[in-house]
DNA sequence: TAATGCAGCTAACAAGTGTTAGTGTATTTT
DNA sequence: AAAATACACTAACACTTGTTAGCTGCATTA
């Protein structure tokens, strides 16, 4: 009888979260199965319900982990006095590098939340719908002050938000600069690209 | 018995192919089932057989169409003698235009291609990588002759092409700028945030 | 020591999956 | 008109899925 590995600092249950992560990361929320997840974590799919309630739970635990962290940092940000531009590079900073450190959470809740089941998928949607308006009206405001050229705010936020996720496709780069490089260029080039 | 109906332009085989890229888009491929692609053709799931050979071919068939179309424009505008930066703007309004008019299709193949069977995937998988391998080089061959400020290529070409990926959300989105107004946008942003 | 609850196990379920076999009917070709 | 082909149907298959029931052993507490 094997039992679920814990650290310390971790319970049985983050323990199953994270691996589901990775696994949805991987082959997806439908493709990835309880058996294989139980398989991971060194126990019989059975087991898993001792600790969750159902695959689905899992997914809707990690998409709003997600959200509710990007939630919080655009309160923090949004209050601040700064200018947009430098609200704008502070949010990208923090997206850049929750998808390098945090990559499979992230990622699953980008590509996966259309898996979720009411009501969480409504709440996820609309949340996620708020999050880029707010976005938006940062960008809005900096063209109104004259720091940002006069693009479409909706389409520039889509463009920002998506080349973000699109870190991706560094994590399975076999030769890839390091993380904070990845940063410095995704600004250079996401920045210097809204500035007038 | 109800038959497949067809537009004297397209085979039975077309009509499933289209309506499965529809499909997959919407529930994801392992999501999507072949019961579900039947009724919204209007037929029973095994007259399905009739026409195609399996659900993966389904997959590959959509991928494999986009992927060449690609490759054949990518062929095209390397041998243009045009500047670097030209050849940027050319290859993205492509694939802007590209990912408004045949979205379903570039949208399955984009997110979708893992679930290729091999050896589809392996061959779908290098196909990318020299895609983007020759986008990095237009870029390298920019950023020598100075019309691109100094970046990682490799970088730039994540950006741009997620970026691209990123107009599913216009698709989405309920009120939204037309196509036209959305490619001059993006090329604004994009372009932009690379040159010197 | 006895009792409690956590956390694993096996076995089984009902539902849904892609797909094949076999059959009949409509359409096209000869 | 007859023959051949295309295309739909029903029924069933083997398999995988998430999940539950019921049981057993270990560790902690009373």
């Amino acid at each position: 009888m094997g039992r679920i590995k814990t650290d310390n600092n971790h319970t049985r249950r983050e323990v199953i979260i994270a691996n589901a992560a990775v696994l949805f990361k991987e082959k997806g929320f439908k493709a990835a199965s309880m058996r294989e997840l139980a398989e991971v974590v060194g126990v019989e799919a059975a087991s898993l319900y001792n600790h969750i309630h159902s695959k689905s739970e899992l997914l809707h635990i990690i998409c709003f982990e997600v959200a509710n962290r990007y939630m919080q940092t655009m309160d923090e940000i949004e209050v601040e006095t700064t200018a947009s531009i430098q609200k704008i590079e502070k949010l990208l900073r923090f997206l850049i590098t929750g998808m390098v450190l945090q990559y499979d959470e992230v990622y699953v809740s980008d590509r996966e939340w259309k898996h979720l089941s009411e009501p969480y998928l409504s709440n996820f949607q609309s949340q996620r719908r708020t999050f880029r308006k707010r976005f938006a009206a940062i960008i809005e405001l900096g063209i109104k002050k004259k720091e940002i050229k006069k693009i479409d705010a909706p389409t520039a936020v889509l463009i920002l938000l998506h080349a973000v996720s699109g870190i991706e496709s560094w994590h399975r780069s076999k030769v890839k600069i390091n993380g904070k490089e990845l940063e410095e260029n995704m600004i250079a080039i996401l920045v210097g690209g809204l500035k007038k």
